[in-house]
DNA sequence: CACATTTGACCGTC
DNA sequence: GACGGTCAAATGTG
C-alpha cells in the first residue's frame, strides 16, 4: 500500500499531527474539568455518562500520542500495558526460566507482584481524582529525570493499595509516564471534597492545586499534595484569591493535580500565580482559552 | 504538634 | 554488584 505522503514531510506531517491530539486532549481535560464544576446531585446519571465519555477520549489520545512517540523513538511500545501476571501478590517462580526479550527489558521484574498499567501523557494524571501520597524518589539508571513514587493517601486508613510512578520522560512538550500498580479500594474523597467545598450554590468551582517546577516542588520546597486536606487548602485559597481577584471567589479553579498546569502550558494566562504555586483560572479565563463556544456550552449545561 | 516530604538505607531480583 | 522499589527516620511546614 503506498503512503499518501511523501518520506520527506513525514516528520512534517506527525508533528501537525502530534500538535492537534495534544491540542484535543487539552480540550478534553478542560470540557472534564467544567464537567466537574456541575453538581452531583442535579445531574448525577449524565454528569456520570459525560465523564466516562471524556474519559475514553482521553485514553484515546493517550494511545495516540504514545503510538506517535513509540514510533518516533523505536522503542519497544509499552502504554497502557494490563499485566495481570501473579495478580495473587505472589512473586514469580519461574523467572530463572525467562529469556532476555524485549519485553522482559522493558518491564522491571522487581517486585511487579500486581495489576499494572502504563499511561503516557502530557498531564501526569490530569484525570486521576484520587489522593496520592509520595513516598520515594529515585533516580532512574539512562533516564534524565528521577522517578517518583506515589502511594494512595488512604493506604493505611482503608488499606488501599494503589501506587503510581511518574517519570518525566520529555521536556517539550512535556510528556509523562504514570505507572499504576494496583486499583483503588478506598472511597474517593476527591469527589466527596467536591460536594463539601462550596457546591451550595451553582458555582460548585474546584480547588486545584498544582505546582510550577519540574520536580512538583513548591518555592519552598514543600510539594503540594494531590488534594489531602480539601476543605482547608480550599478556604485559604479562596481568600488569597479573592483578595488578588475583582470576581467571586468561586468562580477560580485550582488544579487538583500537581502536574496538570504543564497540560496548559499554552496559556499563558495561568503562568500569573505560578510563584504561589497555583494556578488561578477564572471562568472567563477558561473562556478566553476555549473560545466562544464556552458561552454556548455552559449555556446548553446549565439550562439542560 | 501533626502531618507531609525528603532521602539514605535496606531489600529483592537479576 | 547493579538496579529499582520501598521503608522509615529526619526534616520541613503551617
Amino acid at each position: 500500500m503506498e503512503s499518501c505522503c511523501p518520506a520527506s514531510s513525514l516528520s512534517t506531517v506527525r508533528k501537525r499531527l502530534l500538535d492537534e491530539l495534544i491540542l484535543g486532549q487539552e480540550s478534553a481535560n478542560m470540557l472534564r474539568v467544567i464537567l466537574c464544576k456541575t453538581q452531583m446531585d442535579k445531574r448525577c446519571k449524565l454528569q456520570l455518562f459525560a465523564q466516562s465519555l471524556i474519559d475514553k477520549i482521553l485514553d484515546s489520545f493517550d494511545k495516540s500520542l504514545s503510538i506517535l512517540n513509540c514510533n518516533e523513538s523505536n522503542k519497544v511500545s509499552d502504554f497502557l500495558v494490563m499485566d495481570s501476571s501473579d495478580s495473587d501478590g505472589q512473586k514469580s517462580e519461574d523467572s530463572t526460566k525467562r529469556t532476555n526479550t524485549s519485553e522482559s527489558l522493558t518491564f522491571s521484574k522487581r517486585r511487579r507482584t500486581s495489576k499494572t498499567w502504563t499511561r503516557e501523557t502530557v498531564a501526569a494524571s490530569f484525570a486521576d481524582s484520587h489522593v496520592w501520597r509520595k513516598y520515594g524518589q529515585k533516580g532512574i539508571r539512562n533516564a534524565e529525570h528521577p522517578r517518583n513514587y506515589f502511594r494512595c493517601t488512604y493506604k493505611y486508613d482503608q488499606g488501599c493499595q494503589a501506587r503510581k510512578l511518574v517519570q518525566k520522560i520529555q521536556d517539550e512538550p512535556p510528556l509523562y509516564r504514570t505507572t499504576y500498580h494496583e486499583h483503588h479500594t478506598c472511597k474517593n474523597l476527591y469527589e466527596e471534597s467536591q460536594i463539601i467545598t462550596g457546591n451550595t450554590t451553582k458555582d460548585s468551582s474546584i480547588i486545584w492545586s498544582f505546582d510550577s517546577h519540574e520536580q512538583n516542588y513548591k518555592p519552598n520546597g514543600k510539594m503540594i499534595p494531590t488534594l489531602p486536606k480539601m476543605p482547608l487548602e480550599t478556604k485559604e485559597n479562596f481568600q488569597i484569591l479573592h483578595q488578588n481577584k475583582s470576581s467571586s471567589p468561586s468562580d477560580y479553579f485550582i488544579s487538583p493535580d500537581i502536574t496538570t498546569f504543564e497540560s496548559f502550558g499554552h496559556f499563558s494566562d495561568f503562568s500569573s500565580a505560578f510563584d504561589q504555586g497555583h494556578v488561578i483560572c477564572s471562568d472567563m479565563d477558561i473562556e478566553r482559552m476555549v473560545g466562544p463556544v464556552f458561552d454556548e456550552f455552559l449555556e446548553l449545561w446549565y439550562t439542560g
